[in-house]
This record gives structure tokens, C-alpha cells and sequence, in this order.
DNA sequence: GCCAAAGTTAGGTAAACGACCCAACTTAAG
DNA sequence: CTTAAGTTGGGTCGTTTACCTAACTTTGGC
């Protein structure tokens, strides 16, 4: 279903900031970067993306970083999909020519199944699942 | 989930040739152009790709034209989609960085979804329900 | 046997998009 | 006030999308 890269990229920082819930520490761009295999000039630009789309929130200046703004598992794969790329959930399909409104209808049925999907999962879904909260620690 | 405008044209024009199964008319290209709005000069490229695919079949000279190469019940959108926009179901997403397992099998996960979903629609429901087969006409 | 109506094929293109890179700026801790 | 961090705005380069153009081939009918 041809997600884009960007979209990949921001799922596994997400996933990889979810590791930092519970501590204290903020996660910076280049450890984010490096861990998940991500350009760092490009991470900038999603990190900065999800912050806006209130996925995550900042600090700046020295022992700055980021953090997720809720917990794990009340970010859904659709709110990190609808802020990263936008237009694969608002695009209608067209209705022209005479068989477009039953083309339209099905493609949206098709569109539906995919997004309730998206929204059953969560950041939780995407972090190893031995590696409980570490309030612990 | 940001479907190309060349599979909702080829679904369009599937549909519109599933009005002529049962007859014996062959449809052309600047007929189907028309009734579907689609530009007739990319229409061409959608026929040839549809019947390299195997999803119609076309005759040359006067009198000539395309049909569906089956019962519009037995051509799926999955099937459609495969043919007009192969990636969209070959792509796998990359298991790099220390997420990227769980992120691809998330991800893959919402792919089936998709797929499953576009294997369970056929030309048939892209067609109006009150025109059955015109065998009696 | 020609001609005209159809499909076939190859190629080309302009605009948009994706995946980046870079540099200047701002904030905050020590 | 220096330095490590995030912030912002821009630029670039290759690919893809959505077309258009034109030459070619096939077929039916006069």
C-alpha cells in the first residue's frame, strides 16, 4: 500500500522514543537518528513535524530532547500517519464519469479498512514487549 | 490511502466495459474515454497494461475494441490494483534500526488489511445494480 | 486491392513529489 | 558567555505521475 519512507522513519523514532517513557532523559536527534537508522538532516524535519502535530513535545537549549507527549498506547499508527502524511486519509477519490460515484464508494471502503486498522494499533504495538516501563530502574 | 488517479481511471473503465458483457459489442477507446472521463490519449497506456495483465482482451482493426477478459464477479480490484500499480502490494518495508522489525510487521499488518479488503471487491460492485446481464435485450 | 477505422507501440515532457542537505537562528544550562 | 542542543527556512536532485505525440499494424468493407 505504498506508505512513503518518511512515514517508516517516524514510526521507528516514535517506537524508539517510547523506550524512553518512564526515565527521565530526553532522547536528542542524533541518538535517535543513529539507533533507527535514520538521516539526521531528514529526522529534523519529521521530529519537527510531530512536535507540531502534537505527537511529541521538546525542550530546548542544553540537556534539551524529545520526549512522546502521551503514553504509548494512546498513539495510534493513524494519529502518526495523519500528521506525517497528510493526504493518505483526507484525499476523496473523484466521482467524474458515470461509473466515478461506485468507483469512489468502493475505493472508500478499501480506504476505511485500512485506516481502522491504523487506528487499532499503537505505539505499544511497535516496542519490544519484555521491555516494560522502567519506573523500576 | 492515496490511490494513483491511473487505478481509479482503469476502475472506471472497467466498469463501464462491464455494462457491455453479454453483449456481442466490442467497446472503443474514445467511447470509454468519454463516459469515464478519462484523457483518451492516457487511456490507451491503461488498456495496454490491462491487457498485458490479462484482465481484458481486445481485438484490432475495424470493428474493433476491448472486453473484459472475464465475468466482472471474478475480476477483483485486487486484481485490478496488481496489474495497474504493481509496488503497491510488492513493496515490503525495511527492517532497519532497532525498530524496524516491529514497525514493518505493524505495518504489514494494516498492508493485509488493505489487500484483503481489495480481494473481497469485484468489478460487479463497481457496477449499477439495476442493470443486470443483457442477455434478454 | 485499397482505404479508413480501429488498436499497438515507443517515446517524450512538464510539473509535482520524495528524500534528502545545509546554514543561519534561537534557546537554555553551566 | 560559551556551547550544546533544538528551530526554521531554504535548496537540490532524482523519480514518478499524468499526460501528449506520432508512427505503425491490423482488419473490415467497398
Amino acid at each position: 500500500m505504498k506508505l512513503s519512507l518518511k512515514v517508516e522513519y517516524a514510526l521507528r523514532v516514535l517506537a524508539q522514543l517510547g523506550r524512553y517513557q518512564g526515565t527521565s532523559k530526553l532522547a536528542h536527534i542524533d541518538s535517535l537518528a543513529e539507533a533507527e537508522e535514520v538521516p539526521s538532516n531528514y529526522l529534523v524535519q519529521i521530529l519537527n513535524e510531530l512536535r507540531n502535530g502534537g505527537i511529541i513535545t521538546s525542550r530546548r537549549g542544553k540537556q534539551g530532547g524529545y520526549a512522546l507527549a502521551k503514553e504509548p498506547d494512546v498513539i495510534s499508527l493513524y494519529d502518526v500517519m495523519r500528521v506525517i502524511d497528510p493526504g493518505l486519509f483526507t484525499s476523496e477519490p473523484s466521482r467524474a464519469g458515470q461509473s466515478g460515484a461506485h468507483v469512489a464508494q468502493a475505493l472508500t471502503l478499501i480506504g476505511s479498512a485500512f485506516e481502522e486498522k491504523a487506528k487499532g494499533l499503537t505505539l505499544r504495538d511497535l516496542m519490544p514487549k519484555d521491555a516494560g516501563p522502567m519506573y523500576y530502574i
